[in-house]
DNA sequence: CGCCGATTGAGACTGGGTCTCGACAAGGCG
DNA sequence: CGCCTTGTCGAGACCCAGTCTCAATCGGCG
């Protein structure tokens, strides 16, 4: 995809916020960026273990917290209840997850803003905060038919 | 609240459903109809220890599990990351959770159902799944003025 | 170039959740 | 009513995600 993008658009992000540029936070960036679909802390742990990159467990979640905070990750919970994390713009938004191949879409609105005013109405509620999240099969992996499940 | 509702409601899914009545089961069935908001599973460990109900870890495990799949309980992600448990109807619907006591109201469609068709146009995913969770204050706690944040 | 404070890595630690396994009890059947 | 099969149980080991501590290190400003 569009890895320099990310990359440089974490790093960006880090160096706007007043967070130093170390090198740890550089291969973190790439290897979020070089991720396709969603990914959990493990498998970005694993990957750094595996290309030998020296980069310890504790830097690797706190860049990751880093990186949740300024916006450009998001935290998803599948379904399964794991935390996996995928990359995105820093505006409020929702995903809409495949279960195929894992690749999550960014979505706007498209009127759930009304759905929460709506729900807001009728139980009295102060909606702070909400998340939505779609799981289903995108295009590709329809027409691929049925990589699985 | 219902609380020998829900206690029956448990039991009687879990009849329907082919398992076995056991006495732990009663009993963890009890302990979730005595809760008033969402709760976790570390909660229900420590009340059972506390009433000395010699229930064991993984068995209250398994019957959340259990009630879980028999959709008379549902899982929430709380924005903390956490994972609660509410109990609720078995059919589809959402929750809002209240960010100063815990309760969760259910709620129906709202109009979700247009907004997850409108994405499904949009993206060309075949949607099978969608969650919604909303986080606010309810009227009580909006009543007796901020008893938390 | 040198300093200071932010950052890092290793590993201990915590807490949620799962798995195993021998013992036990629910409930169908005779 | 009592037996037998089989699902279920409890205890505890185990696993994994995530956090914390602390001394060593590094970034980047002056």
């Amino acid at each position: 995809m569009n890895a320099i993008d990310d990359t440089t658009a974490a790093l960006a992000a880090f160096d706007r916020a007043g967070y130093r540029l170390t090198g740890p936070r550089r291969a973190v960036a790439d290897l979020i960026a070089a991720r396709e679909g969603h990914f959990t802390a493990a498998d970005l742990v694993a990957e750094a273990r595996a290309r030998r990159l020296g980069i310890g467990r504790a830097t690797i979640f706190r860049a990751l917290d880093l990186l949740l905070e300024l916006g450009v990750l998001e935290r998803l919970d599948l379904p399964s209840g794991e935390h996996a994390y995928v990359g995105c713009e820093p505006i409020h938004h929702h995903h809409v997850v495949c279960s195929g191949c894992g690749r999550a879409t960014e979505i706007d609105d498209a009127g759930l803003r009304a759905v929460v005013d709506t729900i807001a109405d009728r139980t009295g509620y102060a909606i702070e905060n909400h998340r939505l999240e779609l799981f289903g099969r995108c295009p590709d992996c329809r027409a691929t038919g049925g990589a699985n499940s």
